[in-house]
DNA sequence: ATCGTATCTTTACAGTGTAAAGTTTGCATT
DNA sequence: AATGCAAACTTTACACTGTAAAGATACGAT
């Protein structure tokens, strides 16, 4: 455990972007301040500057956390559903909509953010962690000849334009608390359908 | 033009919704302010609250602006494309993304309130125009016994999430100022096989 | 002409983001 | 151990924003 000298924190800028992740699961995107993480990280609203200079790039942070617990997820997703690919596919797509009903402000954070900004925290685009299992996962239904990333693209928009939809209740009726196991299933039949027969 | 006595605008209540939509086009989600749109509107910043009551109001208000201006954008865009059900259905997304490119922010807000709030306002959830094309555009798709919100959910799904996707630049590089022909017919080919063959 | 309600304006306050000045702490150097 | 510098904060200040309450003006009904 960091000990907090008067002047020192130790780990604020972690701590900060901690305290950002709680703040919004408690109160949702329009809830998160950057006084409200500093006082949940136990310092000044002006100590968050040093580390991110303002919101956006506090938010920016937040936004690069979520991405890599959001990439890991996804990975645990691939992993768990093992047997076969479509399977493995839709297990994802699975757990891209329980990610979102469990931390919808997450995402909503982490697509706020333009992905040259997570670029640059990340180094390298292309071989983003969440966007490899996205890959991964659609390469047997690649066609030969055909660009891998019209499959990839085809399945990100649908799953990502699902997630959207259902965590907004435009899909459904009542409060989304879990994923309806129904409807789901019978939108993501086109997935079955990827590859031209 | 309506004459604005000193406490009677006249039509205070559409000039802030014209001002929020004209704020949006110019600055972005983060740029809409009670008190902007106010000033657009020539009054003070407390005039708003009698006719929305908060921000909150507001924006449900602009969002059903948007609303019915989409509506009929896409019910242009239906009639625009005449050809065959597959290039009606296909015309109709692409009028999904041109609408975004053109009002990004004019989607972010529309789409950032619950459709409980819209149907309020609508009086008839079942009937809001923009689905109602959209589920015109998918019925000739819809095989038989099957629930036609299927095939409806499944295409608003990908046009929603490559509209999404694309808008904020996580499928292409550079700015995005009209649609990409090539990655959206791609796309889109998944539209072709939307009913089992 | 009068009255009540609608439609504003003005004043005030709390919350927020940002900036600048000031203080404290850790670490490197001597 | 002493010193100095930069990091890492705190404090103060101000502008912007949303909301509320009190007050002023205007419209429409009687």
């Amino acid at each position: 455990m960091t000990t907090k000298t008067k002047h020192h924190h130790g780990d604020l800028k972690n701590a900060l972007v901690k305290a950002g992740l709680a703040l919004l699961d408690e109160e949702g995107l329009e809830g998160l301040s950057l006084r409200k993480c500093a006082a949940k990280a136990g310092v000044s609203h002006a100590a968050p500057a040093h580390h991110f200079g303002n919101l956006a790039g506090l938010k920016g942070a937040i936004g690069f956390e979520v991405f890599t617990i959001f990439s890991k997820y996804m990975q645990d997703a691939a992993a768990r559903e093992g047997d076969s690919d479509i399977a493995r596919l839709k297990g994802i797509c699975r757990g891209y909509v329980q990610f979102g009903i469990d931390h919808k402000s997450w995402l909503d954070v982490m697509f706020g953010i333009a992905p040259a900004e997570i670029a640059k925290l990340r180094g390298d685009l292309g071989d983003s962690n969440s966007y490899q299992v996205l890959r991964q996962a659609c390469a047997p239904f690649v066609p030969e000849g055909v660009e891998p990333h019209i499959v990839e693209f085809q399945v990100w928009s649908l799953i990502h334009g699902y997630t959207q939809l259902f965590l907004s209740g435009r899909l459904n009726q009542g409060e989304v608390t879990q994923i309806d196991d129904g409807p789901f299933d019978q939108v993501m039949a086109l997935l079955d359908r990827l590859a031209p027969s």
